[in-house]
DNA sequence: CGGCGTGTTGACTACCCTCAACTCGAGTGG
DNA sequence: CCACTCGAGTTGAGGGTAGTCAACACGCCG
């Protein structure tokens, strides 16, 4: 164990004093090839690792914060199971969703460079999220360099699909958003080995719209008219996609009932227009 | 010197050819200090460190990539003196501006997860790049825990980046949006020892847009109407602030000139509409 | 039961995009 | 020297996308 104060993390069952003030009950420990199969770290070279070098696991109830914007950071966090959102606070108290961490994802890297946490993280449902002190993380490199550059690795990615949401968020339609951020759900649950075609949505209609920089409004009327459509179903928050491929390349709503509602609108200006023109 | 092919790296005024398949003439070298200090690492303990570990120069001209996308990578790279734009290029072929590195920064880091880069990188004025081997980079942190610490702490502050620009994309105004890129820009020429109150901008309203998810006209609008109200004053590519506090809280333009034109509007409008109910 | 949070849908509006014309300056070549 | 092109930037007119405000339905829980 390289831990300092590793004597804290022994012991079934014993409770866990977090920062933000809540009370759990720890209950799992993983070893290294453990966190690094969930990390999706492929070349683990299985040689010889100290076994006494476990992590600890915590679980969290739906509602519940991991960590707090300004919180002294030094633990990094891994999902082992269950939903999460991170998200900013601005000056006047809005919540800007930033991610839905799920199974396999990493979160708090934020918090390295100025030993604060940037973020805030919370529950979505209940979560079992692995505890990894962040010297620990380092000091792991330190001794595998392989395993180094798999954690620069993983920050990467992060980075990566930070710069997708950038370029989503500059460029791309409300729909298209949508869309996507559906696909990509669809990936993510695929990839844990649940169904990609029918799942239901953990967070709400404000929590989507946020993340995708749309109110909730424009999100439930894009799912509704994806649903008429019949590219997907959605009824509250199950949802089955019908037809992932036309999700994946769309741009624009194609012409339809939508499509008719304008038509109608433009036709009632256009009986204005003659109306004034009538009255002149 | 820890580089594996490091006798090409030596030798005054050579010839590097990069994978952009421009040729280019290296001419300076630094050491880790000079680096750290450019990287605004703090605490680098001035412990004895290799005087054989150098690191490589590299200039470019406006125009030239450093690197692009899908290329494999093995480098990060730190800007020494002046400007560059990283892209992201869509399956159509648009442009999508992510950062504007410059003197401190350092890119690349998004080439790490699929060792090939994910994005472009292109010099907006001659640049002075320090190369650095991403097996340099990982094998300094191994000897030196705590540049180690700072390492991750780059990323980490990368990272805070892209979360603040999701969070502007996500939920500011056009207006709020130019006012605070100006700040920004405004605060890191105040710490390269710059004017922050007057500078010239090194990027195209395009690239600008493409950055803030605007349109080159929304940009050009903006400023103009900042320089109307007295906020800024532009010509082309000079600005100068007026008042950046203003710039700062910035959330909506103030009624003013625009605000009589939309006026205006109105009052046509309600003309309409009682010439509508007059034709009733 | 009533209150509350979530979600849906409608009507209206405003913000920003699109399209277009024009200016300006740099670079080029007759 | 001037005409020409080209890219960058400005400004205007008009329209569409998505935001705002509002009403309502539904499920949950005290």
């Amino acid at each position: 164990m390289i831990l300092e104060n590793g004597a804290t993390h022994f012991g079934l069952g014993m409770q866990v004093k977090t920062e933000a003030g809540r009370q759990r009950t720890g209950k799992l420990w993983s070893n290294l090839a453990e966190v690094c199969d969930l990390l999706r770290i492929p070349a683990y070279s299985s040689t010889a690792y100290d076994p006494d070098l476990v992590f600890q696991h915590v679980q969290f109830k739906a509602g519940q914060r991991i960590h707090t914007i300004g919180q002294p950071f030094d633990m990094l966090y891994i999902v082992n199971s269950g939903f999460l959102k991170t998200v900013l606070i601005d000056e006047l108290g809005n919540e800007q969703v930033l991610s839905f961490p799920m199974k396999g994802d990493m979160f708090g890297m934020d918090g390295i460079h100025a030993r604060k946490y940037g973020s805030e993280a919370v529950a979505l449902s209940s979560c079992d999220i692995i505890m990894v002190p962040f010297k620990v993380f380092t000091a792991l490199g330190r001794k595998q360099p392989e395993l180094e550059v798999a954690l620069y690795g993983v920050m990467s990615r992060e980075l990566i699909r930070e710069q997708t949401m950038v370029s989503m968020l500059g460029s791309l339609s409300a729909e298209a958003r949508v869309a996507r951020f559906l696909v990509s759900l669809s990936e993510r649950f695929a990839d844990m080995g649940y169904s990609g075609k029918e799942f239901n949505l953990r967070m709400t209609r404000q929590e989507i719209g946020s993340y995708l920089g749309l109110t909730l409004e424009t999100v439930s009327r894009t799912l509704s008219a994806f649903n008429e459509i019949g590219l997907i179903s959605v009824e509250q928050r199950a949802i089955g996609l019908k037809d992932i491929n036309a999700l994946r390349t769309l741009r624009r709503l194609p012409p339809s009932r939508a499509r008719a509602k304008q038509d109608a609108a433009k036709a009632k200006k256009a009986e204005s227009a003659d109306l004034e023109i009538a009255a002149v």
